[in-house]
DNA sequence: ACATTAAGTGATT
DNA sequence: AATCACTTAATGT
């Protein structure tokens, strides 16, 4: 197993245990990682890509709530875990991703035993936390064009990429809003200089 | 050539 | 800011 990019997070017994109970696995882009209702057996340590998280409301539509990338798990995944209740977010791939399944079992036994354990969920529930309430100010304070700004700027840091290949329809649901809505946004943007749009492409300039 | 999907636009609420 | 109704353009079969 290619554990070399986690050596910095964690101490060598807490690696070798990962190396012999975890599960690799490779995922494409748009699967679901976890559903609303599931019940949590993996915790999911993201090696490479990205993964959105996302809570849908009663009538079925989408809300985009953070997205987690290298080196994170999802919090509220842990928080199921532990508690040991069925998942209230659902976990799509943002790209081709792969991470390591770790069964839920070892968390309180690691808990216990290792330190990098330890501070490795306390600093994810720390910045899981920081993105959630990100996303709800963002929500009560910002107008649609301020959000849709931020959308796509942390798009693109996410895969360090000004090219993004997303539709205007994946962004509105994403915001849930409507896609009409979205491509005018994004036209007068165009105009403002801010971005080049193509069919499935978004170019952002500086 | 035809169907499908993405994006642009005016009018209306 | 959302929805409707329609157009135009790009892509897939």
């Amino acid at each position: 197993m290619n554990l070399g990019s986690l050596k910095p997070f964690f101490e060598p017994h807490l690696l070798s245990e990962i190396d012999r109970f975890g599960i690799v696995k490779q995922v494409k882009k748009g699967d679901i990682l976890i559903d609303i209702g599931e019940q949590i057996q993996f915790i999911p340590l993201i090696i490479e890509g990205a993964v959105k998280v996302l809570r849908e409301d009663a009538s079925g539509d989408e809300i985009l709530l953070y997205f987690v990338d290298f080196g994170n798990t999802c919090a509220m995944t842990l928080n199921c875990c532990m508690e040991n209740t069925p998942s209230e977010i659902r976990a799509v791939c943002e790209a081709d991703t792969s991470l390591i399944m770790i069964p839920a079992t070892y968390m309180d036994s690691w808990l216990a035993k290792y330190k990098s354990w330890r501070i490795f969920i306390f600093d994810n529930f720390q910045g899981r936390l920081n993105e959630l309430l990100k996303a709800v100010d963002s929500l009560t304070f910002l107008k649609l064009d301020e959000r849709l700004e931020r959308y796509i700027n942390e798009k693109a840091e996410l895969q360090k990429n000004k090219k993004l290949n997303i539709t205007h329809l994946e962004i509105a649901t994403d915001l849930n809003s409507s896609r009409v809505v979205i491509s005018r946004l994004l036209k007068k943007m165009e105009k403002d200089g801010l971005l080049l749009l193509g069919r499935n492409t978004i170019q952002i300039l500086n």
